[in-house]
DNA sequence: CCGATGCATCAATATCTGTTGATGCAAGCC
DNA sequence: GGCTTGCATCAACAGATATTGATGCATCGG
């Protein structure tokens, strides 16, 4: 009752998804000290480059990353949007489940 | 520097992913009215029972749901804890977003 | 205009994931 | 002991996903 849980089931499962890849955890993690490149990503990670392009794109869609191009760069950076409302589903479902604690109910029988 | 981003990496992308799908996020919705069997959920969702074995398997796997028996039937439930660490490591997803838009850096000249 | 750089995209492959139907197994009812 | 119920597990398949190397396409410097 307190807080809208899962309002859209496949919009929640995207950004989830979006952040089950250990690669795309650490493009996260890099992103969160500020814009960077992609070639910065590269180097900072031991990827290579059409990997990272590859991961950016799955971020990208699921809109928790944003790219901007300058010159013969494009710079990633995090949208906050998105991550806000990450973590509004996920403080939901921890809400959820301290109220599965007060109302148990019985089943079958 | 405030909260620990990723300290596990690969714990935090199983998190994700046993929620990146949106059968599983049902069954969490169901869970969080409380305890539910197998045949209860079986008949709250339009799916056949192996598929929801298979997801409840995932979901207990990553920690955010336990399993208990009683008679011919297996109770489960949501792990306050478990969705804790989720709402957590989300936050803290959250304010290195917010910290990315401080600190800008310049990048590849 | 030419070569180099930064990045996206494609093709091919390997692996993982989810679904279904069948089988197995334990617990309770008769 | 047989039968039924509730659930896990398996086998087989289909589709999604991740990795690699190659190619394409802009942008910039000369």
């Amino acid at each position: 009752m307190t807080t809208t849980l899962a309002a859209d089931p496949a919009r929640t499962a995207r950004l989830f998804h979006a952040l089950s890849d250990e690669t795309r955890l650490e493009i996260v993690r890099l992103l969160s000290s500020g814009e960077r490149c992609v070639c910065e990503l590269t180097g900072a990670m031991a990827a290579a480059q059409s990997r990272l392009s590859f991961h950016l794109k799955t971020l990208k869609a699921a809109g928790l990353v944003s790219d901007r191009r300058a010159g013969r760069w494009v710079f990633y950076s995090l949208v906050p949007a998105a991550l806000e409302e990450l973590a509004e589903t996920a403080g939901a479902l921890k809400a959820s489940a301290d109220e599965a604690w007060s109302s148990r109910k019985g089943c079958c029988g």
